[in-house]
DNA sequence: TTGTATGCGTTATCAG
DNA sequence: CTGATAACGCATACAA
């Protein structure tokens, strides 16, 4: 490993000279200097030490992406398409902008925040945190960050988010099949906090339109993980009976039952209308293939990277909330029930 | 940020004792100093600067992940689940023994070398390269590396490689088409190299021992990222009047190809046979289900860290290739046949 | 146009 | 048991 300080003495050179070159500070160099200095660097394939850099300019070129893992510990978090696909456009929007990404998963925030703080991280895109976890990395981690499908208040503190209109997505699904007639819809999330909250009270608003309330049995909750037992699935053949559409907040779930209950003999959308969330392959792969709300995931993570950087120069305001649109995509999962 | 220097003269003390106190030195330290020094670092939630240790001790504690992307630049490798469940089990291993993962991306080998070379990574996993890629890094890049899925003469260079029985897979498979009666297989890849190439061989191995020689005809190669353009599509749509089954070498493609297909009108597996390659989710989410080959992705990644920290800490030999297991997996989409 | 000197935060050597 | 001091590689303010 060849360091500046090597070069500067095989060329009878100061540091800082070899230094300059290499920064492109060549106004302040000899046309003749600048030749031999860049030869010598080709020619030992002349790398900068990261962490000397970072360390002299207090900096560290790192993105850092902190996700707070599920509970069940085996899991592998990018077995969910959403964070995958996620995970790959926010790394190669960073890498275009000449950062690095680090992954910090971890079920516990202070860990999180300790990894964060001793890698001196750039800046920080946090995804699937609340209120309170957003408020303790804020409490310690005093540079730039950007949220991913956050949803706080104001008032409490200044942040930055990129969202989706999840209320809206929420209510057109609803909106749809109360076209179609349906009236007994499940609506089915893994939790009723941030994004499928607001996706949850879409729903309700689109039933209160109808003059229909929410019932609390009409409301499911799976806890992350469980989908795909056999004990949850079999509840959803009972279920099927009562419902006539299920409402899922992903398409993932929506594949897993929709697969179960055919494979159980029941048919989609004749005997079960079921819809999804996100648009991913999912729902493309499955047969009918699944009605479900667009979103376009690698455009908000550019946008999340892009608004970042900005942070990070200090060109941008500090508060930001922006909600990525979404679209009804009709398939043929929902079945059109005349009176 | 509160640096060591700080805790020191808070205390009255010097840099090396509260150093050692952090590492834990604590024979070398009065009972009383390590509790006065503990109680200030968590006082002030002391975080060491990684970049400065790393520095100092000329390491880094990052672990590398070189993957060649592929040449279509807008794509998003991890959107391959595959991939994504591989990147998955590698950094919950990383962090779980302690290191951090870092990945590179790039089309081009010498980018990925400079990239690592600056980090100072400690010990590189390396993905989806071969032969001559392979030899470029390890002219310049000294440290540890552990490849997946490559296959490299051991003449040449030596190299750690944790890879699958793929000659084993094709032939196995291949093995099961004939026994039910298919005749005209056709196999499908994105390349011919590498991991392709070894099913392929135990394709051919299972036919000739049959006394079927492999005509050049069927084996179809599709470019990586066309297989889903309607071009591609219709000419399977076309082939599979004179195929009896299609062999892919992955799940995610045959997962494709058997949904067009249907699409069309075909029934797999009356009309068609199709078989996978992998059993990850693609293959169960279609139905028929597919036919396909297990491989323990998260054990692999998992074996990969393990050698690769092993190497690092020079407890091991650097010759090594290891071919995990692979088992087939019968479902609905291969046809039985009669005479 | 080039060089000197210093600091970034940590670890490690060696002396007290 | 504790403390000076140097070293890691680079960037930069300031001098020459």
């Amino acid at each position: 490993m060849v360091t500046i300080k090597d070069m500067a003495e095989m060329l009878g050179l100061s540091t800082t000279t070899v230094s300059n070159v290499i920064h492109g500070k060549t106004s302040e160099v000899s046309q003749m200097t600048v030749q031999r200095v860049q030869k010598l660097l080709a020619e030992y394939d002349y790398v900068p030490n990261i962490n000397a850099r970072n360390l002299a300019q207090n900096q560290s070129k790192i993105i850092g992406l902190a996700m707070k893992g599920s509970l069940h510990k085996y899991s592998n978090m990018l077995l969910d398409p959403f964070i995958s696909e996620l995970v790959g456009a926010l790394e190669g929007e960073i890498r275009k902008q000449g950062y690095f990404m680090m992954l910090y998963i971890s079920t516990s925030i202070e860990e999180i925040i300790q990894y964060v703080s001793s890698w001196n991280v750039d800046g920080l895109i946090v995804t699937g945190m609340q209120h309170d976890d957003y408020i303790k990395i804020k409490h310690r981690y005093k540079k730039p960050a950007v949220l991913i499908d956050s949803y706080l208040s104001k008032d409490v503190i200044q942040y930055a988010n990129v969202g989706l209109e999840d209320e809206t997505g929420g209510y057109q699904m609803t909106k749809y099949l109360l076209e179609n007639g349906h009236r007994n819809i499940g609506f089915i999330a893994d939790n009723m906090t941030g994004v499928d909250y607001y996706r949850f009270l879409g729903h309700k608003r689109a039933l209160e339109e109808y003059g229909l309330s929410t019932k609390e049995e009409n409301l499911i909750i799976i806890p992350a993980g469980k989908m795909e037992t056999q004990d949850v699935l079999n509840d959803f053949y009972v279920k099927a009976e009562k419902y006539s559409a299920f409402m899922f907040c992903s398409d993932y779930y929506a594949a897993i039952v929709l697969n179960f209950l055919q494979d159980r003999g029941l048919q989609v959308p004749e005997d079960i209308s079921i819809t999804g969330f996100d648009n991913n392959y999912f729902s493309r792969m499955v047969r009918p293939m699944i009605t479900t709300v667009n979103q376009d995931i690698s455009q908000r993570g550019k946008q999340a990277v892009h608004y970042l950087i900005d942070l990070i120069d200090e060109k941008v305001p500090k508060q930001m909330d922006i909600k990525f649109p979404v679209e009804l995509v009709i398939r043929g999962s929902v079945r059109k029930i005349s009176k």
